[in-house]
DNA sequence: TTAATCAAAATGAACGTTCATTCATTTTTT
DNA sequence: AAAAAATGAATGAACGTTCATTTTGATTAA
C-alpha cells in the first residue's frame, strides 16, 4: 500500500471533518494507519504536507476540467461542459472542495502559493478570452467576468454540500450553467 | 477606553494579518494593550471570543446593507443599492471580509453557528423573494439565484483585495451590479 | 531450502516548545 | 477602606518533531 497517498488522504478527510484548527500529526498518522514518525519520511513537516496536498488537488482539478475543452466546439458548449465537469469534480470528492476553501482563506498559513491560488482559475480565463475574441461573451472587465463565473460556482457547490439545494436533480446543473451563461454572454 | 472592543479589534486585525492558525491569546492581549488574563474577564475563552466577533460583524453587516432597503422603491433600485452597500462594507473594513471568510470555512471550529452562516444572506433572500413576486426576477430556484448574487460579490471583493481589479474606479461598482442584475432579471 | 546479513522502512516514546487558562497579587475606582 | 478591575507569572496539557530501536524484505552464503 502506498503510505504517502494514505497520509495525504488522511489529511483531506480530517480537514473536512474537523477543520485545519483541529488537525494534528498524531491524528493524521492514526487515520492513515502509520506511526507519527512515518509522516516525516515522506514530508518535511506539517506545512510541506499541506502544501503537497494542495498542489495535488489543483493539478487533478485542472486536468479534469480541461478534459472538456475542445477548440473545435463553440465557446458556449465548452463553457457548459467545463462548468459541469468542475461541479462533478467537487461533488465526486467533496473533501477537495472543503480543503481548497480552507486553504485559500488562510492568509500566511503556508506562504508559498499566494498568487498561485489563482492557478485554479486558469481554465476559466482561457475560455473567457476566447469568448470575448469571438464576440459571444460580454466585453466587461476580466475580473467582473471571472466573478460572474467562479463566484456562483463556488456558492452553488457550497449550497449543495450544505443540503440547501441538490445539483444531482435532473436538469439542475443545466439550469445553473445556463443562468451563468446568461450573465456573461452578450 | 473600552477594553472589550479593543480585544475584539485585535482579533480582527490579527486574523487578517496572520490567519487563524497563528492566532494566540498572548498576541491578542499585546495587540489590544491588555494583559492576557484580562481577556478572560470579558470572554469565556478563545472560542467564545471568536464567536462574539463573528456575531458582531454579521450584525453590523445586516444593519448596513438593510439601510439601503426601501419598500417604496423598485426592486432593481433596492438591489443595486444593497450590492453597493455590501461592497462598501467590506472595502471600508477589509479585515471583516477576511475574518468572515476564514470563519465560514472552518468546519467544527466553533460549532454554534453552523446554519447561522446563512444569516449573512438574509437581506439578499428578502429582496429575491420580492423580485420574484413582482416578476422582475427570474423564476429559478432560490439557491441558484443566491449563487448568482452572493457568489460574484464574494469573488469580486476577493479580486479587489488581491489587487486584481479596482472597485473604486469610477463606474466599476455600477458595471458589476448591472452584470449581476442581468444574470438574475427576467 | 535454510540461515545469515544488511539496508531501508517504520515505529512510537521522549523532548522541547507553545499555548490557553488560572489565580494570587496589585492597581484602580468608588 | 472596600470593591472592582487588571495583571502576568505559573501551570499543565497539547503539539510538532526527533531519533534510538525494531521490523521488514531483499540478497547472499551455506
Amino acid at each position: 500500500m502506498d503510505k504517502k497517498q494514505a497520509i495525504l488522504k488522511s489529511v483531506l478527510k480530517l480537514v473536512n471533518r474537523e477543520g485545519f484548527y483541529h488537525l494534528n500529526m498524531k491524528k493524521i498518522a492514526q487515520e492513515a494507519g502509520v506511526a507519527a514518525g512515518t509522516i516525516y519520511l515522506y514530508f518535511k513537516g506539517k506545512e510541506d504536507l499541506i502544501n503537497a496536498l494542495y498542489g495535488m488537488i489543483v493539478n487533478e482539478f485542472n486536468l479534469k476540467v480541461l478534459e472538456g475543452y475542445d477548440d473545435g466546439k463553440p465557446v458556449q458548449a465548452n463553457f457548459f461542459r467545463m462548468i459541469d465537469l468542475a461541479i462533478d469534480f467537487y461533488l465526486g470528492e467533496p473533501d477537495n472542495f472543503s480543503f481548497i476553501e480552507q486553504y485559500t482563506y488562510a492568509p500566511f498559513l503556508f506562504k508559498e502559493n499566494q498568487d498561485e491560488n489563482f492557478t485554479l482559475l486558469l481554465p476559466i480565463y482561457k475560455m473567457m478570452r476566447e469568448g470575448k475574441k469571438q464576440g459571444v461573451i460580454r466585453n466587461i472587465p476580466d475580473a467582473v467576468l471571472l466573478a460572474l463565473i467562479h463566484g456562483p460556482m463556488n456558492t452553488i457547490i457550497k449550497l449543495h454540500l450544505a443540503h440547501k439545494t441538490d445539483l444531482n436533480k435532473k436538469g439542475a446543473k443545466q439550469k445553473f450553467h445556463e443562468a451563468v451563461w446568461q450573465a456573461i454572454s452578450v
